[in-house]
DNA sequence: GTTTAATTTCAATAGTTACTGAAACTTCTA
DNA sequence: TAGAAGTTTCAGTAACTATTGAAATTAAAC
């Protein structure tokens, strides 16, 4: 498989971001020709595609569905397997950010809410403590705020962000886009 | 110097994420050094806390004052630099946020850009145009929000999300935090 | 059950990034 | 302006991470 250059070009560039966002270039590399091929592509097709060995093309893919960003596609009669980018962009990138929160935030989350509840020996660790609370406070509220939007209807999501980034205006959209939920059903 | 088991927890379990956040090792290790000391360190000090060369510590803090997360302090009649961390943790997790998007996003969004204008030659590349116009959007506006998050003034902020972390409850917090504000000045 | 096609695994190695430490440089002091 | 104290630079090397490719494994077809 051959890619056109406008392709190429795409691919490349986001194995080089790939890495900042929690996987190495050739998985980059694999994930972007994924999303933007129209049909499932075999391994062997990837591999091709991207120069790389066929044991790498294995491993990548198994990392990408280690992420739930791919799928599987099975064509009756071909003995070989075929691979396509999972949801919308909007999911994919809720997983990657699910992901990370799990294996970035949540680890010192667990350390911070342990260190915290030690008895300071002196001055400096009580100083340091007050610290390491707002770092907790800080990283909680972030967690919280992206699980909650990640719950979300995509829809709602969409239109919300489409609509204007200001939290002012976000704010004042509060009639046309809340629809009644949980807090609804709790009451009598 | 040398660091109380509590500290030197923190400081190590900060050191093998500060990689996710975009700084090596030692350079994560040197931040939370830093954060969670209530006065300036020297380089020396650093070092020896760390067991790392003077010389790896040089480029920390090169890298470190790149990200505007230290400031220097000068101390009369001392040839030495002593160095402490710039700012609340708001304003330094602003920072981080601010610095990778730059590094990060924008090239990105300046190559999507460049893509979505060329003329499409097949089906294939139409395709793909309309993939990476998705991610372009999706990229743009969370690069806007984030942007227009640190332009609030850091106690609106704090405030907003120590309340509550849904976008139902910041919406139902109007009338109580926000202030008047542009909007206001451009009424007769 | 044998053959064949495809996939996975993993030891060896290539490639990349981080770190040291000595030399070069800068700055202050006398 | 010589010397001391401190900092920065960077070539060499250590440590780590990614990739290959051949062997082992799995799965389908007959």
């Amino acid at each position: 498989m051959q890619m056109t250059p406008m392709i190429e070009s795409f691919v490349m560039h986001f194995g080089e971001m790939g890495s900042r966002w929690g996987f190495n270039r050739t998985v980059g590399q694999m994930f972007a020709l994924l999303v933007i091929s129209e049909n499932p592509l075999s391994a062997n097709q990837i591999a091709e595609a991207l120069s790389v060995s066929r044991g790498n093309v294995s491993m990548g893919l198994k990392e990408l569905q280690s992420w739930q960003l791919i799928k599987q596609h099975h064509v009756p009669g071909d003995r070989k397997e075929y691979y396509q980018s999972a949801g919308t962009i909007w999911e994919m990138a809720n997983k990657v950010f699910e992901e990370r929160r799990k294996r970035e935030m949540d680890p010192t989350l667990t350390l911070l809410r342990g260190i915290i509840l030690e008895s300071p020996e002196n001055q400096e660790e009580v100083f340091a403590q007050q610290r390491l609370q707002e770092i907790h406070d800080l990283l909680e509220t972030i967690s919280k705020w992206t699980s909650e939007l990640q719950q979300m209807n995509p829809d709602t999501l969409g239109t919300l962000m489409k609509l204007g980034s200001g939290v002012g205006k976000v704010i004042d959209m509060k009639n046309k886009l809340i629809k009644p939920s949980k807090k609804l059903e709790k009451k009598p």
